[in-house]
DNA sequence: GTGGGTATTTAGACAGATTCCAAACTATGG
DNA sequence: CCATAGTTTGGAATCTGTCTAAATACCCAC
């Protein structure tokens, strides 16, 4: 299936945000490369040929979609939060030294013998996070 | 076993660290609560009775520990790192609403089907995070 | 204990990511 | 064409963390 803008119009209703010119270049700079971007990549990515979407927008823009369950926010690097297209449950594998941050599916993956959770919480999410680097010896 | 300064200060030679004023009082106040605490509450909890420590010299104390592997850092927060007196292998239970941060020990927890490495890697952690909070209902 | 060298600490300037704000702009229905 | 609600914007503000150059503390030979 290929990632139009059209596409990303229809994605955006269906979740129920008004698509924006500015919206739906942002759905579409993470969308149709399916990579984890952070904000400034985000901002870089979209205003490639000239500018067109200001800082504020693209921080704006990233927590609705955050909030409208469109994309998920992944935090490894103390620095900045990854934004991630893929919603559905994954884990990740982050190269410490390049920086670059790739999906574990999660159906491949078993965790077992987690403890029973405190009265009244519920599970939010689980995050497994592979941290690699290249070998030193 | 109780935590004492004297305890610090050995804790501190054994891990090839030069145990000064500062940095034993740094090390007591994570290791004595035995909790998770960002540098910011470092600060504070370390400036409780009167200033003693700068800002600058709680993050190079920090960075300092983490490089000999006294404590650890733990990225749940976007926006702060916590950092971490237990070494022992275990995972994390982050309550997303309250910012309190809990330890799950490794030993009762398996993980199966991670993918392969690539090539000339090697890994450097494992992070399991169980993201809670309350319900909602 | 004195001099000098090394390690440590410090205040404050600085950097980068993110949020805030109030003003300008856009789209829409009547 | 107007009113209104929803969006976008530049720039200021905030916050965590780092850097720097100067002051301080520590240590050892003498």
């Amino acid at each position: 299936m290929q990632y139009t803008r059209d596409n990303m119009a229809q994605l955006l209703r269906s979740h129920d945000i008004n698509p924006t010119h500015q919206r739906i270049e942002i759905a579409y700079a993470l969308f149709s490369r399916q990579e984890h971007l952070s904000a400034d990549q985000v901002m870089t990515t979209v205003n490639d040929r000239y500018a067109e979407t200001s800082k504020a927008t693209v921080y704006n823009t990233l927590n609705l979609f955050l909030e409208k369950g469109l994309i998920r926010e992944v935090i490894v690097d103390p620095s900045k939060v990854f934004y991630d297209p893929n919603t559905r449950p994954h884990h990740h594998l982050f190269q410490v030294d390049s920086g670059r941050l790739t999906d574990i599916d999660a159906r491949s993956v078993t965790i077992q013998g987690l403890p029973p959770l405190p009265e009244g919480m519920e599970t939010e999410g689980i995050d497994l996070i592979v941290r690699i680097r290249r070998k030193t010896t």
